[in-house]
DNA sequence: CCATATTGTATCGTACGCGATATATTGTTA
DNA sequence: TAACAATATATCGCGTACGATACAATATGG
């Protein structure tokens, strides 16, 4: 047995185990709110500006244009965003929030930090910890995307 | 805006954006191997120990069995794995190694660790930085998992 | 200015994840 | 042991991810 190929010893199992564990950690919410993670990511973008191109919400979120494309168009036929050609540049599509969608962050706001807080009290990591943790997962992400 | 809610103060997207990332960077390899990477997890557990019902690889994997058991039709589809009945409990699917899926960890062992190094080596995080990552994912997961 | 390359978005096909449900087998208990 | 609960797996539906491809609009070079 190659020891390198054990799954213990696999920092990306972890990395994917925790993704999915943290996920279905805010899934309950998010539920409530009638949205999903990746549109919660989404609207985090749009959140912090408004109208934006589908390819800027792609590069923020570093997914690709045929991830993005379906589900910014669940997310219009659910009311929570509209989309409209761009003036200067028709092949854009200029996403921005319905007020249903500017609606969202308040009611996100009131219930998800103290929600993970709650969960993941019994975690033995200090606020250091997640600081450090953010800035290797960042090092990790920058030497990977080309 | 509210500073909790920012995507940058965020360790569950930063955990998203890696996984996808480092599951993108096996997926050269991988796809050469003719697998994808949730199927490599699988070969993992059987490389570890053959024989396995259905079940223990899904608790392995902290997966559901409505995740793997298509995953497993497909790999048997492609002749990696086999199942059969249980004896003893024929409720229970027995997955196991056939000759191909043997063959798949000396493939997976000369070329995934060099590979992933490669694509690594320009990361600024030590060997040492990688084992607490490794200790504060598993405490993240520990905490998480019901 | 026109042919061509590039860009922005959309569509299609495949493989996960996972909630919900179904079914067969085994365990338990009255 | 007959009725019922629990367990192991499978099936279905939906929403991502992403490679491949298509198409319209814009940019560019001759």
């Amino acid at each position: 047995m190659h020891a390198e190929l054990q799954l213990d010893n696999q920092i990306c199992f972890r990395l994917y185990t925790a993704t999915r564990l943290i996920t279905q950690a805010y899934t309950p919410i998010l539920t409530k709110l009638g949205i999903t993670y990746p549109q919660y990511l989404v609207l985090m973008v749009l959140w912090e500006k408004d109208n934006q191109p589908v390819n800027d919400i792609a590069h923020r979120l570093l997914l690709e244009t045929n991830t993005v494309t379906p589900l910014l168009q669940r997310m219009e036929k659910q009311g929570i965003v509209c989309r409209k050609k761009g003036e200067k540049d028709k092949r854009q599509q200029i996403v921005s929030l319905t007020a249903k969608g500017k609606e969202l962050e308040k009611k996100a706001f009131a219930k998800i930090p103290s929600s993970m807080g709650d969960q993941l009290s019994a975690c033995p990591l200090k606020l250091e910890d997640y600081k450090r943790l953010a800035q290797e997962l960042d090092s990790i992400i920058e030497t990977l995307k080309k």
